[in-house]
DNA sequence: CAAAAAATGATAGACGTCTATCATTTTTGC
DNA sequence: GCAAAAATGATAGACGTCTATCATTTTTTG
């Protein structure tokens, strides 16, 4: 129950407080034998380090960056207010955002130039699967500022943490749902990706594929398409494939962008299964209505504690949580969260 | 940025710093006039309590007592795991745990009688739907111990807070699932219960049936088997139900014991839908065998951590945290957490 | 061996809050 | 208006850590 502290580190290991703290601290002009001697009594004793009594000695805060991509994406304005409400709530943290044109490696590049040398904790970067940003987030990194990738990865040797689900998973997730509720019966499934370039679109096409190919051989693929995430030519599309494929069974929505396939689906009599990713709200509204039938979600909410929590693990030195995996989550019109309320007061 | 203190306050009160704490901390000895003017200072510049320092300044400890039925449930085996590993992870927080015999009411105020007058700051329970306990109940709130009913409920004004699901959002969730895996054919369905004694047993049954009966009108339920839980109770009845009813479809068991339902399939060649609760290790099992096809699960981890942080701020008079619901998860075997990994060192 | 460099010790003040004590002022009751 | 009671003020010490400074000791170097 009895937790040790620094001075009675130091006591065990027979040196001042100065020395211990001078050990623990990294703050060199220690001696090899001095620092063995420290490091013993603190593995002996159990220390660890009492986090609120350093924060208020250290009235630290935190400054970390969020890069997102910008548009009308129902899902990055989630991420978005989902940042503000951290920033209000955790103590000594500021968060700021950037917003960076998608699907742009240039644009990206630019901003993360715009961060060096700036008095910065941590940076949080929905990723690209590109080569060139690596010379500036090896800058950054190499002047003490982890980068985490969210949601979308990077080049795994270019960031420290991947914080977001696993899209293969996910893709697989959704292939299994669609897949049983043909309940054994023949099918077609419309595939409808974003941008194909985007890494995480890529993974949950292939995870989909994959389990639909070993588990489903009944149900077969119609022809991919890529909507680019906007709704408008989504709709169209979608509006199109809908009357030259009367016996499409299911859509698979893997992007962004389905407040046009809403649209697509509204003014049609025959009504395939549908499954989504992003519980925003429109999604939640036609899980409502009967129109989708599952949306696969990532937590956001998670997904942005665990990577403010990795970042501050990482600059702060100490081992990092616990990285419980974000899994796809998945829901039905049965399981949806309830409002959420005003401002407790 | 700035964080006003107390002594801001205080001099932003027009009083001295030891009238603006009597304020805060409900000392007493202090006149209407100067509470008016000490909470209108800290609702003006924003004052928020800065828990590191209080509770570096009090070394307060808690102590938490979690009332768990005992027996070989998988279910409560993970729970108690989970508490002991919070009880390590928590500073300043010791958790115990006592062992009731299950569905017992006696048995359980037998308990809560013991836990009168002993030094605790919180007390968590798995409910049972039961008048009898509120003697014991009311006597520890009022004794300032709070109490909340983990899981299954007590009935709502004899607890401060209920932590769990929502069990009949999570029967509907079941229903729709197997539903909807039935491709619009009929089919038969076989319900599995533990004790209809227990809230959480019927809740999810009424949830079940009422999807059924509405969005489902070709499938039929068979009657309901009550296995009291047991594996060794549930694999018999099973087996002979499977035997006499070869043409069903699908099993929604929405108690535990689930063991011997795995035992009572594996023999079988003709195999339903199966849909589970709770993500215990035998369930992960039968799910990548392929022998089952959803488990609904509590997130058993959340459902701990928001009752801890819940009870912090009951006992600490502090608003409580926003709450967000709990809601029934879905695993397929495709979106299954990787196994746990080793203490981090 | 002396001078320079490196390592160590001692210690004070700060962070914001809590607890406690004691002196002083204001209010109440008769 | 006087004693008792209530309210208020002032302040010191503690919690565990960090930062900083300065004196002292030990080690290295030429």
């Amino acid at each position: 129950m009895y937790s040790p502290t620094l001075t009675d580190v130091a006591r065990a290991a027979g040196v001042s407080y100065a020395t211990a703290d001078r050990v623990v601290n990294r703050r060199g002009s220690v001696s090899e034998k001095a620092m063995r001697k420290v490091n013993a009594a603190v593995t002996d004793l159990g220390y660890i380090r009492n986090v609120a009594a350093a924060n208020l000695a250290q009235k630290r805060t935190y400054r970390f960056v969020f890069l997102l991509p910008d548009g009308p994406n129902a899902f990055f304005q989630t991420i978005l207010q989902i940042i503000k409400a951290q920033g209000q709530a955790r103590e000594n943290t500021t968060l700021d955002h950037i917003d960076v044109p998608a699907f742009d490696e240039d644009a990206l590049r630019t901003h993360l130039a715009g961060l060096r040398g700036q008095k910065i904790d941590g940076v949080a970067v929905v990723g690209l699967d590109a080569n060139g940003l690596a010379p500036e987030l090896n800058a950054l990194q190499g002047q003490g500022v982890p980068v985490v990738s969210l949601i979308s990865d990077l080049p795994h040797d270019q960031r420290a943490a991947y914080i977001g689900i696993d899209n293969i998973a996910a893709g697989k997730t959704a292939a299994r749902l669609l897949g049983l509720a043909h309940g054994g019966q023949p099918g077609q499934v419309q595939l409808l990706a974003g941008d194909l370039t985007a890494r995480d679109h890529r993974d949950r096409l292939e995870g989909f594929q994959q389990v639909i190919a070993t588990d489903f051989p009944a149900i077969t693929l119609l022809p991919l398409i890529e909507g680019r995430d906007d709704s408008a030519l989504i709709q169209k599309a979608m509006t199109d494939r809908l009357a030259t494929h009367p016996n499409m069974t299911a859509i698979y929505s893997l992007g962004a962008g389905n407040s046009g396939l809403i649209d697509a689906l509204q003014s049609q009599p025959q009504r395939p299964l549908v499954a989504v990713h992003e519980l925003v709200a429109h999604a939640k509204t036609a899980l409502t209505d009967g129109l989708f039938h599952f949306v696969i979600d990532q937590r956001p909410e998670e997904e942005i504690d665990a990577a403010l929590n990795l970042m501050r693990a990482l600059i702060d030195n100490v081992p990092p949580p616990p990285a419980k995996p974000i899994l796809p989550t998945i829901y039905l019109r049965d399981n949806l969260p309830p409002q959420p309320e005003q401002e407790p007061i």
